[in-house]
DNA sequence: TCTAGCCTAGAACGCACGTTCTGATTACGC
DNA sequence: GCGTAATCAGAACGTGCGTTCTAGGCTAGA
């Protein structure tokens, strides 16, 4: 892309500031107007530059259908919103979601990437980490933990359970052994926990984590 | 909201079709003739109670001055795209990024959500990390780790380090004390590296990290 | 049957706005 | 210095386009 002189990079950013205010163009006039230029005729000369570098794309003849090319549309990305619906620790019972708390409710929500989001995005919720009891999981205080629902864990899910005798929440490698289940660490130097299937409630799989690092 | 009449429905389709397509409002003669209407009296009409109703906003006296309210736009977020440079692992060098890097070019790039972006986001980028050299940070094979690109770490920080004599890369806590630099693990379990200060290289503080569960 | 409200027509008004034409001014290479 | 191109001014033109006025066809309740 060529290089665009100031009066082009003064009109551009114009552009961009006038569309997030209202989400429509500016007129030829009004750009007159903001950037203090004496004739609509300098404006016009000036989009005509810009869309030969292909800075913007006008239609001709119709009113403020100039468009922005690139930028602007790129920035955004479609993420969906997670709610999180409270936190797990190790001695508490894991938060449920209540019917109708993943359509954005009163709770806090979270954006998860794209990149993160898996094919099938629905009945996700988050969870904060509080403490230290699932380093197992390669998982500390303060992370997120973001699940999906579901009560049918399949060999080699990681699932967030809770072992109603034990009165223990955890996060491990789920596997159906017969009458029992075995629930694997993450870390391989840990050791299984194998208990009766009737006594863990599992209460979703794991399917991100993320964590913002301090300072 | 109030339930709409089928011509208004009709409208507002076509309100999103045509700004999909063009990032600009059609005028009202287009929607007359779009929806095979025979006035554009009707076109204001309808228009007018969509708008009361809460469907879209008008601007009067404005060409295509339309804005459809909530829906697309409630679900795109801004966010910052961080360059993926490469790989970190235990006993390979920490690839570091070259001037313009950051500035998109052909690498690949993920979306950091606004959670998790720093106040100030520049110099970011991301690594892929390889191994299980890094449970001591709580930090898996396969997770993204963003990071600062900084040479100035402050005590407390977590810094991705390179150590020339060891030929190790690894994630630590940083602590200058001296003419040496303690690099304590995340994990208070495990033992601190002590070594001399110009024998580490700092790359960038931690700022985020994330991870993807295989499902 | 009358009336009231909702929706639809057609046409005309008038400003908004993109476009264009003619010159003036500045920048720059030789 | 001069000539060419790039940029800027001012004004006028023609039409795009929101708006408004009047009026006609529906359905429903009195």
């Amino acid at each position: 892309m060529p290089a665009i002189s100031t009066r082009q990079q003064e009109i551009l950013d114009f552009l961009r500031e006038y569309h997030t205010d209202r989400s429509y163009m500016p007129s030829i006039r009004e750009i007159q107007l903001a950037c203090g230029i004496s004739s609509t005729s300098v404006v016009d000369y000036n989009l005509r530059l810009l869309e030969r570098d292909g800075y913007i794309r006008r239609d001709p003849d119709i009113s403020r259908a100039i468009e922005l090319v690139g930028e602007s549309e790129a920035d955004l990305v479609e993420v969906s919103r997670i709610p999180v619906l409270g936190a797990i620790a190790a001695g508490e019972p894991i938060p449920v979601p209540e019917a109708g708390a993943y359509a954005d409710g009163d709770h806090e929500s979270f954006a998860l990437p794209p990149e993160l989001t898996p094919r099938d995005p629905d009945n996700l919720y988050a969870l904060r980490v509080k403490g230290y009891s699932m380093i197992d999981a390669f998982v500390t205080d303060g992370d997120i933990v973001v699940l999906r629902h579901t009560r049918d864990a399949r060999n080699g899910d990681m699932v967030a359970a809770w072992l109603p005798m034990q009165e223990e929440a955890t996060l491990k490698h789920f596997y159906l052994e017969g009458e029992n289940v075995r629930l694997m660490p993450a870390n391989p130097a840990m050791e299984p926990i194998i208990v009766p299937a009737d006594s863990v409630q599992v209460h979703g799989k794991v399917v991100a984590v993320m964590r913002k690092v301090a300072a």
